[in-house]
DNA sequence: CGCTGTCCATACCAATTGGTATGGTTGACC
DNA sequence: GGTCAACCATACCAATTGGTATGGACAGCG
């Protein structure tokens, strides 16, 4: 029923799925080895050390966060506010959307990380910049609203919400997004 | 020169700082105690155990969240911009702002965190939807213009900015919070 | 001076973890 | 069917960690 080898991108999307559950410091081999129904053994022939496992899990993530986005970009209709909505539902329905907090944090304290997650950020703030421009904004708006827009993305997943209030603030968060769309 | 007797606050006040800059799986005793000078005998004699320990810290944290700003916005001035200024600095000057990522992500792995962030997360909502209300918003708009004033706040220190980058950055926060404290 | 409660050091245990060494299994290919 | 490389199990080690047990230091107070 299960492969009976694991591929190194099994184990990177172990990590990533562990990553996304309980944070950086709970991404540990023995564990991740359990839930692919390996032992160690199979870990230290794919990966250095737990280190340069980190790394590739990362790497990964930013490959996915930047590169797919921009991708599709072009594929896109010319609909800004579709493309709004397109962003919207690759960052926040990607699947790992749950380990962008993780990895925020875990930029902190790793210099590394924190170049990854800034170019990651780059990406998409230019990415809301053009969507503004082409929605006729004016010039000096368009920063500030990029930003705005994208401090909603975030805070969106930052936010932890209960099951009773997931309705209302997801109209809250539309109406936000709809308001800075809107032009003065 | 050092205080003989740690207290309880002494504790809790190296707990905060330990979990501020490194996460919460990495607030462990024996590195506390060294933090503090002392050895776990200590710990064990003020807290019951590691995870009582973590709920003090995270209660303290609440209650800084929460009470200081509320309290202090009876004392501001009537002007609506000084008190989004004042709150900006409340949240973002009060010292464990870096502790705010990584409670955050603690709070997506327990429930009890997770209901704590929430009622602080509510309080300074009520307090950003009462500044807009003043301001003279059309109703419909308090709700939205809140949202992305607190979206932007707690985005702030999410985001790891570079130092080239520092100033450049400031000044686009500026500029969003200016136009959503401006009327349509 | 001695008693008592507060606070802490020391020693110790069991469990977990990263990492190494080594040998076994499996499939592809000759 | 033998060879070789890819892949993994097993056993083991050292370090770290939460937690317990116990006794010592010290101040206040009678």
């Amino acid at each position: 029923m299960e492969t009976p080898r694991r591929s190194r991108e099994d184990w990177i999307a172990a990590g990533m799925e562990i990553l996304g559950e309980v944070g950086v410091d709970k991404v540990r081999v023995d564990r991740i080895a359990a839930l692919l129904g390996v032992t160690k053994g199979s870990f230290y022939w794919h990966f250095k050390d737990r280190s340069q496992f980190l790394d590739a899990i990362v790497e990964n993530w930013e490959a996915r966060g930047t590169k797919s986005v921009i991708n599709r970009s072009e594929t896109d209709g010319p609909d800004p506010e579709a493309r709004t909505q397109h962003l919207w539902n690759l960052i926040s329905g990607s699947g790992d959307t749950r380990a962008e907090l993780a990895i925020r944090d875990w930029a902190r304290r790793n210099d590394a990380i924190a170049e990854r997650v800034q170019r990651v950020d780059d990406r998409r703030m230019r990415y809301l910049e053009a969507i503004f421009t082409e929605l006729g904004m004016p010039k000096a708006e368009v920063g500030p609203r990029s930003l705005l827009a994208y401090s909603l993305l975030i805070g969106d997943y930052l936010v932890t919400t209960r099951h009773s209030r997931r309705a209302q603030r997801r109209k809250m968060v539309a109406d936000a997004l709809g308001l800075l769309v809107r032009p003065d």
